[in-house]
DNA sequence: CTTGCTTATCGTATATCGACGATATACGAT
DNA sequence: ATCGTATATCGTCGATATACGATAAGCAAG
């Protein structure tokens, strides 16, 4: 409806590929896709990675909104934050959906 | 066919998101995809930034092989590399296919 | 070959990233 | 209150990113 929707919003954009750009990042990504649900730091277990760097990525990955995060007693539990990861699947779509030809 | 393709390769992804992690080279990429052949230093007139910076952001495209690019000339062209983006988008499609549901 | 134009690279300064040990915080259990 | 566990944050440091002026390299034209 709005034509303003068809503007990719470079920075946003930047901000979410730059939270990708790291392959542990992408590594917790995997992990909390395939488990579904909610997962506490079994990620640290996963990860060949200290408990602190672990923990400064999922930062990483909250301040960009590719996760979310809450507390559970004294456990915190992440999971994929499904609704950016479809804006940012759509925005590469407007990026480069006029492709096809090329030199 | 084989089972291999099915698995994301975290480092690969993560230089392809580390390329496009930057306002002004998905600028650059959105330039190119507009218009759809080659293109060379216009690009500079159309970004705010210095010809050596622009120079700089082409090169780190072009490591990323997200775009090509060839001298023409006394001029360089550059050119979407549609093959990595192909790939990418893949690549995100399996990380994040099997999805839907979540806390 | 000199001039002018286009693009790439160098050198430098500053900022941010990535990793981790150390420490702080929060909470459940005893 | 104290202890043990889980997680977040701090402080540090080497590595990398960003930006740009200066300069080099390549080429076409005169």
């Amino acid at each position: 409806m709005n034509t303003e929707h068809e503007i990719v919003n470079f920075e946003s954009l930047a901000i979410s590929c730059k939270a990708l750009s790291h392959p542990a990042r992408l590594a917790i990504l995997q992990t909390l896709a395939r488990r579904g649900t909610c997962i506490c730091g079994e990620i640290v277990d996963v990860m060949p990675l200290s408990q602190a760097t672990v923990s400064q990525h999922l930062k990483i990955l909250k301040e960009a909104a590719l996760i979310t995060g809450e507390v559970d007693g004294q456990r915190s539990c992440y999971c994929i934050n499904t609704e950016t990861i479809r804006v940012l699947r759509e925005e590469f779509g407007l990026l480069f959906g006029s492709l096809e030809k090329c030199c």
